[in-house]
DNA sequence: TAGTTGACTCTAG
DNA sequence: GCTAGAGCCAACT
């Protein structure tokens, strides 16, 4: 299990997402190098559950819409806890997606 | 071993 | 403006 290089790398970036702040898979597909693996992102989130470092719930599609709130054990388990960080949810997405978005590219570099 | 799937994104029609 | 197809990589069956 030490080949989870990708995903390690997945799991930093989303460790580093400032609270009340919410970001794309693409975003941090594209920081690590590879815009077109935004699927593998998913599937590090997907690896995260044993990750509670792990903040997926603050990563979303580009639409910033929940796609993987039904992840989270509970459909609306996703929206409380970014609620209750200060990120406005309304219909499975995130109002004012774009002032609440975080650059990995923008805050790191 | 090989085939299919998946929490995405982009380009084209 | 919306719908459809293609692309990437790893895990699951």
């Amino acid at each position: 299990m030490e080949s989870k290089n990708f995903f390690n790398d997945v799991y930093d970036v989303v460790r580093q997402i400032p609270v009340g702040r919410v970001t794309s898979y693409g975003t941090i597909a594209r920081f690590l190098g590879s815009a077109l693996s935004a699927r593998m992102v998913g599937w590090a989130m997907n690896a995260c559950h044993g990750m509670p470092d792990v903040p997926a719930h603050r990563v979303v599609n580009r639409n910033g819409v929940l796609s993987g709130k039904h992840f989270f054990g509970s459909p609306t388990a996703m929206q409380e806890l970014l609620e209750k960080e200060g990120v406005t949810v309304k219909n499975d997405n995130i109002v004012d997606f774009k002032n609440v978005f975080w650059d990995p590219a923008t805050a790191l570099l």
